[in-house]
DNA sequence: TATTGTTATACTCTATAACTATA
DNA sequence: TATAGTTATAGAGTATAACAATA
């Protein structure tokens, strides 16, 4: 709530169980059956698991999950590598335009470009045309980079498709196509 | 990069094209053809448009859009809906079980339960068998208003239906079932 | 006056480690 | 020694507003 770096942080209630002087049912004889867990039963997820906004969300923290697990060696998180392949789609495409197609907002994404520039991925260089541009290019070594990137990609794809099997892959490409490119 | 408040923000390359004085072909002729896009051909999303995994990540960027549009008048993320869902199915459950069920940090938990506690909507309550745990219930505030969440939440789910056809959704909600629960 | 890009700020999430109380 | 919960901290991502340069 309060942005300030005050260390006190009220709590509104109770902080946690905490010590009671009666100890009510002390030596609690072991709860009857399992030792370890309280609650045996499983847990349920409630109208939740109704939800396929839910399950795509899961879904999306697996993949990016496993995503950053097959490229970890590049240190390239999802979002750099998404406008490395824009950039390699269309050179001397400008920062807003990458930014319209990703949905990102144009000052998050300057911030992404100065860090892939600041590793030699790529090249901003003054459009001829129209002097508010930047005109992005990919180095050699970014190109280079997004070559081995690529499988690294793929490898993860694959690891979803063996995940929800063949069949559903096909189907689920086809029926979420329509939000890429989309606001 | 740094995180002190210090203004000045290096930059690797040059910063902006930025008033070159020799103003290479000023007056560009209106570029021959459309006056406002200097690219007219659309942008192409390269590899990324063969990847399901960025279609998802785009759809869950949708859905938690369309999430906060149904849900903006009760102030209601996505994830504290989440916790209010497993509380009501779990009458009774401790903190650090919730985190589990829903892949949350039991860090991340405790703030997001603080901020329910603080709203009146759940009730912390030392558990009688073991004093390490909370035990969690919806309070009779968080029931009603749980109440008034559901159909808003399977509004912006049907929102999605319609988005991507019934039988689609149908086949989604079969393919992406493996994922909740899962780590 | 509108647009591209930058800067600053703030807020949310996430991830981690260290700590307390309890088992 | 291990576990439930808290605290502190740092990093990423996001959203916004204001600004400069340019159109």
């Amino acid at each position: 709530m309060q942005p300030g770096k005050a260390p006190v942080r009220k709590r509104v209630a109770s902080k946690r169980p905490q010590a009671r002087v009666t100890k009510p049912s002390r030596a609690a004889p072991r709860v009857a059956s399992g030792a370890t867990p309280v609650r045996a039963k499983p847990l349920a997820l409630g109208d939740l698991s109704q939800l396929l906004g839910y399950s795509i969300r899961r879904a999306q923290l697996w993949i990016f999950k496993e995503f950053s697990r097959q490229l970890a060696a590049f240190e390239m998180s999802p979002a750099q590598f998404s406008v490395l392949c824009v950039i390699d789609a269309n050179p001397g495409v400008n920062q807003l335009a990458v930014a319209q197609l990703l949905s990102i907002e144009r000052a998050g994404l300057g911030r992404l470009v100065d860090h892939l520039e600041g590793r030699g991925l790529v090249r901003r260089t003054a459009s001829a045309i129209n002097r508010r541009y930047y005109v992005l290019y990919l180095t050699e070594t970014g190109t280079a980079l997004l070559g081995r990137l690529r499988p690294a990609a793929a490898a993860s794809d694959k690891a979803l498709a063996a995940k929800i099997g063949p069949r559903a892959y096909k189907e689920l490409r086809q029926a979420l196509s329509i939000f890429v490119g989309d606001a």
